[in-house]
RNA sequence: GGCCCCGUGGCGCAACUGAAUAGCGCAUCAGAUUUCGGCUCUGAGGGUUACAGGUUUGAAUCCUGUCGGGGUCACCA
């Protein structure tokens, strides 16, 4: 709750305390909070906090603060203290203002544009081998409706991603493609163009084949080592091999066996030829590539997001090698006697962590460090970071904060990990071994279809073009699943139920959705002129929806201080059932009195507008009709 | 094993960061409508907030321990 009159009392209170109370009461917190719904009253002040200083019981604290604040507010009708707790009705007239003010303010919860520092947001940050799924799609909404909700909050946002383009894993689809590519009828290998296949998914397909091709010549190998037969195989690995076996470590002799394939020693070597920028290699790594980012901007097409920034792993890479020698003038880092450097936190409560590696090329954490500071080069107006990224990384993230304090960066404070739970099904968890990961291509056309289908029963769509339709059967499947993956709290390891993430009723977006779409027929139907005016006396299911409604900029506020999207998204919920509640009840339209209808309909086109801006900070569309 | 996160009605989630009798949705049962768009609303049953201590006027929330679940501890990214 946030009033002005919360100020008003607070200042009254702290100005006159020592003439009525006999005693200074600047060291108390003077806390509000909202009045228990079977007591009267609007909002409540806690007067515990006070009982100390005062050496009075909680009930005269409370009366006797309640006594001055009857005499000194106007706006006050009554205050009544029950045990620690004095409860404060208000006129009506306060809320009447309040509903005033809101209605026809368009931006109503949103701070000034561009009125705070620039933040950059990263999130998505893919494997170009991997198709997005159910994991991507919670990542990319949270980080995408985070960047709104910053905006919302007046800061200007860089909405980015790091684009994992690099490395032996893009070596395995490009080597897959060579070598198992059938050819077509013209005789040319097939391609996403010549099949039809998106590219992602097209290279997903040849990522998936090696490793099927691998684990058959793995098998081959652990065979002929289970027979001693070694013929094929240098001096040293055979050595290796049978002190692994000596010790039945089967997981590092498949790992032997793995690396030992002639598959993984291509693909090594086609990463050694990539890194030196073989022109072939370098060509057919482009052309792949090219494919997958032509597929993944479909994906982010359909669900309505995009980027302002990229970075590619393959050009940041090297970066941060600098970073190193600088540290290592600053003794932040150590030089091992292999060369190897590394960074002692052990004070800090961690471990050692390693930052070059003994051949001089760099690991994880080193282009992280690059990255950042090669981010802060492009904006530096920049003030901090916010990185979208799974909770199984939080310590990744502690340890790359820390280094970048270590290293004197001012803005290392305010970067931040903004960390996620990993996402499970009902029957378990994904595994992509098993084939359980939900693919995001076709979970969103699912959640689609499903919209269509149970829309064009119920809905009003006679007047809609097809084209209209689509875009409303997306709408309402799309923001069912975004609602669905952003109404609970980011920390926390969430469920996911593909039957409710469908479902219209209850705690969902479409629910949300339905209830605007009323509220703009209401307001069409009448095509007549209203303004906020004053109605007295005001009712209580009224008075619900506008105190819940004040408190719209001071939620969007919060979910940006706490990065969570669930905060704006059970405030939308609980704002929509209180509407509910109060439209189901009291007549807006057949109102006789025409104060009170228009008054109606202002309290009710605010709602809608609050509904539309918070539905926008989750990056869910709110339809007119459905 | 060390470190980090999490345990809230059958299931899925809330609780304004320490406040009054712990809320909501699904599911179950019982009701409301000559509709302002029923994808709505009202009501009922269902809880010792994993367990045991502690701090506090006040604890789901903070501290300690136990149990259970997950993550992480690579010269992988």
């Amino acid at each position: 709750m946030f009033l002005m009159i919360e100020s008003k009392i607070k200042e009254a209170l702290l100005k006159n305390s020592q003439s009525f109370l006999g005693v200074d009461i600047s060291s108390c917190p003077i806390q509000f909070q909202k009045t228990r719904k079977d007591v009267d009253g609007d909002i409540t002040l806690v007067v515990f906090p006070f009982v100390k200083i005062l050496k009075c019981s909680p009930k005269d604290a409370g009366d006797k603060i309640g006594d001055f604040l009857d005499h000194e507010i106007p706006e006050i009708k009554k205050t009544e203290a029950i045990n620690g707790f004095l409860n404060i009705s208000l006129s009506d007239t306060v809320w009447l203002n309040e509903i005033e003010k809101i209605y026809g303010n368009p931006s109503f919860g949103f701070s000034n544009k561009n009125s705070k520092e620039l933040i950059m947001v990263e999130y998505s940050s893919p494997n170009t081998n991997k198709p997005l799924h159910l994991g991507h799609l919670r990542n990319i909404f949270l980080g995408d409706s985070v960047s709104e909700i910053l905006k919302a909050n007046g800061h200007k946002v860089v909405k980015t991603q790091i684009i994992n383009d690099r490395g032996i894993h893009i070596c395995k689809s490009m080597l897959a493609w060579k070598k198992f590519a059938p050819l077509n009828k013209h005789e040319e290998k097939e391609t996403p163009n010549n099949t039809g296949i998106k590219g992602d998914k097209f290279v997903g397909k040849y990522y998936v084949e090696f490793e099927k091709h691998l684990k058959v010549e793995t098998e081959l190998i652990l065979k002929q080592w289970d027979k001693h037969n070694f013929e094929d195989f240098d001096k040293s690995l055979v050595k290796n091999v049978l002190e692994i076996k000596a010790t039945e470590k089967t997981d590092k002799l498949i790992e032997l066996a793995r690396n030992s394939t002639s598959l993984m020693q291509e693909a090594k070597q086609l990463l050694i030829l990539w890194e030196a920028r073989d022109p072939e290699v370098y060509l057919l790594w482009e052309t792949m590539n090219a494919w997958v980012y032509n597929g993944f901007e479909k994906t982010y097409e359909k669900m309505g997001v995009n980027f302002d920034k990229y970075y590619y792993e393959s050009q940041t890479y090297e970066q941060g090698k600098e970073v190193v020698s600088k540290g290592l003038n600053k003794r932040v880092f150590f030089k091992k006697q292999d060369g190897s450097i590394w960074i002692n936190l052990e004070e800090d409560g961690l471990d050692n962590k390693l930052l070059l590696r003994s051949d001089g090329t760099s690991v994880y954490m080193t282009q992280d460090i690059g990255t950042a500071l090669d981010r802060f080069h492009d904006f530096p107006e920049m003030q901090g970071m916010i990185y979208t990224v799974g909770n199984e990384q939080d310590y990744h993230f502690n340890v790359l904060f820390l280094i970048l304090k270590k290293l004197g960066y001012s803005w290392a404070q305010n970067c931040h990990h903004l960390s996620y739970g990993m996402v499970d099904l009902p029957t378990g968890k994904m595994k992509s071994r098993e084939g359980t990961v939900v693919d995001a291509d076709d979970l969103m056309n699912e959640v689609i279809n499903k919209a269509a289908e149970t829309t064009k029963e119920r809905g009003h769509l006679d007047s809609m073009t097809k084209l209209d339709k689509e875009d409303l059967f997306k709408t309402i499947g799309l923001g069912g699943l975004k609602y669905y993956l952003l109404k609970v709290d980011p920390k926390k390891r969430m469920m996911f139920n593909p039957d409710e993430s469908i479902e219209l009723t209850g705690n969902t977006g479409p629910f949300i959705q339905y209830t605007y779409a009323r509220i703009l027929s209401l307001i069409n139907k009448g095509k007549f002129e209203f303004q906020a005016v004053h109605s007295e006396p005001i009712l209580s299911e009224e008075k619900e929806v506008i105190k819940h409604l004040i408190e719209f900029p001071n939620v969007i506020s919060e979910s940006a201080k706490n990065l969570s999207p669930a905060i704006i998204a059970n405030y939308l919920y609980e704002l929509v059932k209180l509407y509910n509640h109060f439209y189901q009840s009291i007549p807006i339209l057949k109102e006789k009195n025409e104060d009170k209808k228009s008054f109606r309909l202002a309290m009710s086109s605010s709602v809608a507008n609050a509904i539309e801006n918070g539905l926008k900070l989750l990056g869910i569309k709110a339809p007119e009709k459905m």
